[in-house]
RNA sequence: GCGGACGUAGCUCAGCUGGUAGAGCGCCAGGUUGUGGUCCUGGAUGUCGUGGGUUCGAGCCCCAUCGUUCGCCCCA
């Protein structure tokens, strides 16, 4: 036999993973309301143009990595990657920069085209939260609060450590990479291959090499704290006084890096301890030219994303579901007054469920089955006298009230 | 995109140097025609991922393909 499979990459997401998945997703949502984020939702897909400009045309990101392909009328859409630059259009497209500050919080499928692997999917979903128009520290401050806040309330915060680093303003990330380059460059036959092709391409990112003698290299290499500018530094002792005030723990870690020019100042990740090397599960950064970018006036901004999958791992127990009320009819006699006995329950809102065949053992093995509180059973004894039998599946116990007294019972 | 491992029942897996499939769990039925969770008895389920090849004979060997998984590249 032959299955139908899911596309490559892809995966359902069903029963516990799905309780999982729901629970991140309500709990983020939750907290992000409580830091007076809105929540939006944007295109899953997009011109392909909205992420491929900001991103430069000849990087593998947008070669290799984006889901892109022509519609039937030969445009060029990408399903979305990530969800910053959606909403950043979506900002700019609605005329929402007349309107600043805007707090965001989304929520969805993204899509990369890359070799899955595990908790690497082609689809795969994030949630996020964006704080577009406000140039100050408080604005990452309460980013990164937030989303700490959401990692303790999901209980994952303890085996998780926050990193954060600065990129400086774009003069001392200037300043900065060519220090590096020219520092470097002097060891450059000494380097690993990845890292020489990164010191064309995008040398800050050899700061987030694995190569060990790399590593060794970068211990004397110029640090970006000695290329900040007074208003770099001001700002990056900003932040750092509002996390504190925020109650928030973290530590300095210069190897945090972003690969784009649109990143600037704040760049931060939440690092699993429990996960290993590449255990990061929340990250992200501040963005004050990306606005411009997608055609909009400047606008700075700072967000993060984090992926659901990532965190639904991490949750230490499956979610609880509530425990409904089984009513069981004996025969077809009884069907109406257990129809009309839902209806009172549902409304009243108890979960309860009937069974659609079966005798009362089948029933009841069902009712244990979808793990039941209670079960209200109902024979032409009971319906004679305008009553049930109410029995607590936890002890078996059982007695019989007339059915005006059932929700009280079951309050 | 590159390299390694793997693919047997719904799930987890066993299957000797090739002789045409098994366990546990789950599921269904009965023991109990107004009572579940425990127990006992019985039952169903697989073109052994797919296609081709070698062989008298392939779950097992060979090739291809799809998928999963580990690592690399990448990680917006």
């Amino acid at each position: 036999m032959t299955k139908p499979q899911p596309v490559r990459g892809t995966q359902d997401i069903i029963g516990e993973d799905a309780r999982r998945h729901h629970h991140v997703i309500e709990t983020a949502r939750r907290v992000a309301g409580l830091y007076g984020a809105a929540e939006w939702a944007t295109p899953v897909f997009e011109l392909t143009s909205v992420f491929a400009r900001n991103l430069g045309e000849t990087s593998d990101v947008v070669t290799k990595e984006m889901y892109t392909f022509e519609d039937r009328s030969g445009e060029s859409v990408t399903l979305r990657p990530e969800g910053t630059a959606g909403v950043c259009r979506a900002l700019v497209s609605n005329g929402l920069t007349q309107t600043l500050p805007q707090k965001i919080f989304y929520q969805g499928p993204m899509f990369r085209y890359e070799r899955p692997q595990k908790g690497r999917y082609r689809q795969f979903h994030q949630i996020g939260l964006e704080i577009i128009g406000a140039a100050e520290p408080l604005a990452d401050a309460e980013a990164i609060a937030c989303g700490q806040q959401i990692l303790d309330e999901l209980g994952v915060g303890a085996s998780i450590t926050l990193h954060i680093n600065t990129l400086g303003d774009r003069d001392s990330r200037d300043a900065y990479r060519t220090a590096l380059v020219d520092y470097l460059s002097r060891y450059e036959s000494e380097l690993s291959a990845e890292s020489k092709v990164r010191l064309v391409k995008n040398p800050l990112r050899i700061l987030d090499t694995k190569d060990a003698n790399d590593i060794r290299l970068l211990a004397d290499a110029p640090r970006i704290h000695d290329h900040l500018n007074p208003a770099s530094a001001a700002f990056y002792d900003g932040l750092k006084a509002a996390l504190s005030a925020f109650g928030i723990a973290f530590v300095e870690n210069p190897r945090i890096v972003r690969g784009f020019d649109y990143y600037n100042h704040t760049a931060f990740e939440f690092v699993s301890t429990a996960l290993g090397a590449q255990g990061t599960v929340l990250g992200g950064g501040r963005y004050d030219q990306l606005v411009e970018q997608m055609g909009g006036p400047p606008t700075p901004g700072v967000g993060w994303a984090a992926g659901i999958e990532r965190l639904a791992m991490l949750l230490a127990a499956t979610p609880a579901t509530p425990r409904p009320v089984a009513v069981i009819p004996m025969g077809e006699a009884e069907q109406i007054a257990a129809i009309e006995i839902l209806a009172t329950l549902r409304r009243a809102g108890i979960a309860a469920e009937v069974a659609y065949r079966g005798n009362m053992k089948k029933r009841l093995e069902r009712a244990n089955r979808i793990n039941a509180r209670a079960a209200v059973l109902i024979g032409p004894d009971e319906l004679a006298r305008g009553a049930v039998t109410l029995k607590t599946l936890d002890d078996g116990a059982q007695r019989e009230l007339p059915r005006a007294e059932l929700l009280a019972a079951l309050g």
